[in-house]
DNA sequence: TCAAAAGTGTTTATGCTACACCCATGG
DNA sequence: CCATGGGTGTAGCATAAACACTTTTGA
């Protein structure tokens, strides 16, 4: 997000007692983290129900704040390990969130300790990824477009995940992070369209594209669903992805 | 920066007092600052000398701790204004590093506070830049490609900053930050050359894509600087240039 | 009048888009 | 045998890449 300088009215340099007015902070890590239905053509996104006081009751991204000796990625991993069975997983930072005031636990009892936040974006594949009720919170895919008010500013950093979302499955792979192991195109279409919206791209001229690059292998095994011919079931063949790795590539 | 889960070693989730163990921090806010030196045809990096411990004496991005009630951008933009006079600048976060024992402050006298790191990423332009030395420290445009063993984890933090400059010209119309108000279309080709690297484009093609898309208003006027037929001086046109804000633009 | 830098144009190959069409299956 | 979804092919247009060429200046 680009911000633009507009003459701030900049703190006074006093070299007073203020310069050391360092505030303290206490660091949170929150994951925003995307599944695909593929079954159902759904973008869901994995909410927790808050036991705790600020907003007891509300949903937000499962996060947890920073041990002593934890990096921010092992506290990412950790809670998702918590709420989350997964054999694969996608996962890297998203945003950064700490501006005085985001979190309402700051100007109360806690002596002006602030609350930061660095969000994480993850991807799981929704079949193997298996929900952990601990038997009192609520956890729940929640479909993108149903996802209520969140606590905190959470409703902002799902806005930047899912800008991220949309952009990495263009320019990049992680589509068959979400997938299964084995997919149709159509399930492959099917996401595209689910995540980019309508129209992004004509059903076959995205085939012949993506089977031009060379890196999904047919298996030969077919997939009937109902009516129709059944779909050969492709597998995404990393070694043959490797070279084409940082080119700019178009999935569009 | 994508990082695949090797299943971790979990900590034990033992519901004892570990689980109350939150880590303390102080947050610091770096910025990668870029310019370009056209005249040169030198990629820059603005560099201070580090007057403190830790790392006294080392080179290191301008810095600083977040104070009370300042946002991370506003302590961004308050290093800014304390180590440069720029008219006009770009400037967005870049990420967030906070792994333990990245500052060698942690585990000595500050009886476990961790140092987290919120870097941002900023644009300047070379000629309108005034570096603010201060009689104390050094201040210093270092080429990229001569930038010293630094301070912290600051080269990775580089890293970071120059791949992002690298995406950032293919993608947005960042160069126009960068350059002066007016410019030659060579200006700007030897811009994209010195960052991207030789053979990203041929001048004649460059030239008439950039001219395409209408936003480059010729001034008329005309620039000779030594032999060679004289140039015409352009101005990027923000107008112009609103409504392909967001769609996806190639500069390459 | 020549070299250097700016600017124009042309040719060829490649790619994208929008379709029309064929194939295999279940009901 | 037909509706449904899977899969193939192609004509036309737009763009990219390579390169040859012209123009305008300083020396």
């Amino acid at each position: 997000m680009p911000e633009r300088l507009q003459r701030k009215t900049a703190h006074s340099p006093t070299h007073s007692l203020s310069d050391r007015a360092l505030a303290d902070f206490k660091v949170g890590v929150d994951n925003v983290i995307f599944s695909v239905d593929t079954a159902q053509n759904r973008l869901l996104v994995l909410l927790v129900m808050r036991q705790e006081e600020p907003f007891l009751g509300q949903w937000s991204f499962p996060g947890t704040l920073v041990r002593h000796g934890e990096s921010l990625e092992d506290a990412a991993y950790r809670i998702l390990a918590e709420k989350i069975r997964a054999r694969n997983l996608y996962l890297e930072q998203l945003y950064t969130f700490g501006g005085p005031d985001r979190d309402p636990r700051e100007s109360a009892h806690s002596y002006g300790v602030r609350y930061l936040s660095v969000s994480y974006f993850a991807l799981v594949r929704f079949a193997e990824a298996e929900l952990i009720a601990d038997g009192v919170s609520g956890i729940a895919w929640y479909p993108l477009d149903q996802v209520p008010q969140l606590a905190f500013d959470h409703n902002k950093v799902l806005e930047y995940g899912h800008r991220r979302l949309r952009n990495k499955l263009e320019y990049s792979p992680v589509a068959f992070e979400v997938l299964p192991e084995l997919f149709t195109l159509s399930d492959l279409y099917q996401l595209y369209t689910t995540v980019l919206g309508e129209n992004f791209s004509d059903y076959s001229n995205f085939r012949s594209r993506l089977l031009k690059m060379g890196f999904l292998s047919d298996t030969g095994v077919k997939a009937s669903r109902g009516a129709g011919r059944p779909a050969s079931l492709y597998r995404f063949d990393a070694e043959a992805f490797a070279p084409l790795k940082d080119k700019p590539l178009v999935f569009i």
